[in-house]
Parts: C-alpha cells; structure tokens; sequence
DNA sequence: GCTATTTTGAAATAGACACTTCAAAACGTG
DNA sequence: CACGTTTTGAAGTGTCTATTTCAAAATAGC
C-alpha cells in the first residue's frame, strides 16, 4: 500500500527522550534530534509533527516508566522502610553514578511553569505515586510498622520531596555523604 | 572625560535576574534582556560582555542575597524550630504566591550539569548556607533543644534537602496543603 | 509490473538569536 | 569651547534552529 519505515518508533521516541533527558528541553536541538534517533529531519517532522510534541511523547514515556517501577515497588511484600530506603538508595546511585537526574524533575523546573499540558502531565504522574505511596503507608499502618498516628498522605508527600530535595541538592554540589546523611534521616523520621 | 551611563549597572543586573529567574536561562533572548533593563543591545553588550556573562552576574547576586538572607536567619537568636519553621513557611508562600521558584534551584537543574563555573557557584553557595544552618544546630543543641545525638550537619542537609524538595513538588502540581504536610514532617524530624 | 501511497534524503527556507558596527551624542576636563 | 573618550541607538551580521519541500525510493494490492 504505501514505503514502509525504516525505523521503530518507540525506539526512536527512547532516543528522543534521553536526548531531552540528558540535555534539557530548550538546549536540545533538531540537530540533536536527528543524531540521537538516527533521523532525517523530515523523518522526525513526518512522524512526531513537532520538537514539542516528540517532547511529550518522550515525557509521557518517561513518566509511565517511572511511575511503574515506584508503583511496583510499593505494591511489594516488603517492609515498609526497606521500599523507602530503596527509593532512596536508588535515587542516591541515579545521582552519584552516570549523573543522568531525573527528566520529570528537570521538566518541572524548566518547562511546567510556562507550559500547562507539560504541568498537568507531572501533576497526573505525581498523583500517581503519591495514591501509590500513601497505599504503601497504610499498610504499613495496618501491619503495626508505622505508629497509628502518622499521616500516610502527609509521609508519601514528604518521601516525595525527599526524592527531589535529594536530586536538587546533589546538582548543587552535595557529595554522596551528604545523600547518605539526608536518606538516613528521611528514614528516621518515618 | 566621557559621555556618562544613562542607567544603573546594579539595577540592570537586578532586571535581567528577574527574567533569567522567570523564563530559565535558555529561554531568555536577548530581547528579554534589553526589555527586561530598558537597555539597547550595545548597551547591554559593552557592559556585560555576553549573555552568559550577565547571567553570571545576576546569579551571583541572587546567590549572595538568599545566603545572606538565610545566614542572617540562621544566626537570629530564635529557637531553632522557629529558625527552620520560618524558613519553610518562607518557601511555601514564595511557591503559592508569586509563583517565581528559585534561581538557585532552577540553575541547579537546568544549567549546572554542563557549566562546571556554574556548578562551581552553586557549590559555594551551598556549602555556605549549610555551614550557617550547622551553626544554628549546634548552638540548639548546646541549648539543649535538640538531643544531643543528632548530627547537626546531617541535620542542616536534610532541611536544605526538604527546602529544595518542597520547591520541585510545588512545580509537580503538589496543592498547598500537601507543601505544609512536607514542612510540618520535615520540622517534627528535628 | 503498474498504481497509489507513504517514507526518505538532500537541500532549502524563513525567522530568530546572540552579538557587532558605526556614527552621533554626551559628558569632564584642559 | 574644543578635545578625548565613552555610551547610545539604529541598523546590521552571520549563524543556528525548527520546520518544509520535493523528487526519488519503496512497498502492497490490483
């Protein structure tokens, strides 16, 4: 019926993505683009319509991958700190190894802000973990973990902003000591 | 001995930070910038050198205004839960009302990883404020307002860690509501 | 194997962007 | 008041960026 494609798509948007990830939205190029999913231009234009759109579609990928494995691993058998602190022992060695970050962080600073569609996708996703979190806690709760008088919503929250104050700080110059020293406490307070 | 400036450097400076701080460093044109002083680009080129170089500039004056800001809070005689508590709250109506953020942060994200001058910066400025909110631990516990097994540095991370964490969740679409559930937790962790 | 349809590659395009040029203007000083 | 020097405004400059064009290529169905 018609040519057919040369390259997988969902391929190409991985790509994309670590590009965007890796650069940040508004200093990746089409240029970069290109080279990242191995692309002509009128490829990219032909497939994705735009530099934004092919955003969103890495985002939206991004988000679902990410939201998945936290999900997951909330939904797990495993005490409830042992989940917390491999959060965190992962975000610690995401920071400390290949130094990547993390694209829904960047894109909450770089583009939420002046973008309402990118806003209300990172709103969905952190709805998201946060219902997932907050699960978590509650059963923990139940299972006598965790005193009866703590917030399981107010403690996913803090989590949360553990996670981010943990990416945040280690881009400002904090060493893996002090990621330690922060997850520790973050732990402690449960 | 030469025609004189029409317009204050400083406040110049102070004009292109806010727009830097609004829209990211990417996304401010040059056009921002003249808009943002009332310069014409000569103006702003044979006094600033470049675009980069006035970013320098203006980050280095939001730098030294929030450390003093903070160094100042932090040697205030308050109690130490007043110190932080004060802190937090100033946070929270910073990201609920004017919606700006903070520079730090927002260069942290999107610049830092591939400007090693900038990181350099940041990294100064932080190890300023936690040397300052070191300080304040210390004194709390000689006070005996903290338990004298807890480690003041680790401490001083993990609020600087809340800080940063409450300004990336408000850009994730976390309600206001959920930023107070953040520094209430962060503050009962003392 | 022709046709209709879509993809591809190379080249082009229009606009934006960071930055420059240069002559006229605006001083302090001698 | 004229000189030396710097700033200013208007108008560029070259380069980059997102996106398009278009003809050739590649298929599936007839």
């Amino acid at each position: 019926m018609a040519r057919p494609r040369k390259f997988d798509e969902a391929q190409a948007i991985e790509a994309a993505m670590r590009a965007f990830w890796a650069l940040g939205y508004e200093a990746t190029t089409t240029q970069d683009l290109c080279e990242a999913t191995g692309l002509n231009p009128s490829s990219v234009y032909n497939t994705f319509r735009s530099k934004r759109d092919l955003f969103l579609l890495a985002l939206r990928r991004y988000l679902d991958d990410l939201a998945g494995r936290q999900i997951a691993l909330m939904e797990s058998a495993a005490p409830i700190r042992e989940k917390v602190g491999g959060l965190l022992d992962q975000i610690i060695a995401d920071e400390t190894g290949d130094r990547l970050g993390c694209l829904a962080v960047n894109t909450a600073i770089e583009l939420a802000p002046r973008d309402a569609e990118v806003a209300g996708l990172l709103a969905r996703d952190y709805d998201r973990r946060i219902t997932a979190m907050r699960g978590a806690f509650e059963s923990a709760r139940l299972d006598g973990e965790l005193s009866g008088d703590r917030d399981p919503l107010a403690l996913a929250h803090f989590v949360n902003a553990g996670v981010a104050g943990i990416r945040v700080v280690s881009r400002s110059g904090a060493d893996r000591t002090a990621l330690r020293a922060i997850s520790a406490t973050v732990l402690a307070a449960l």
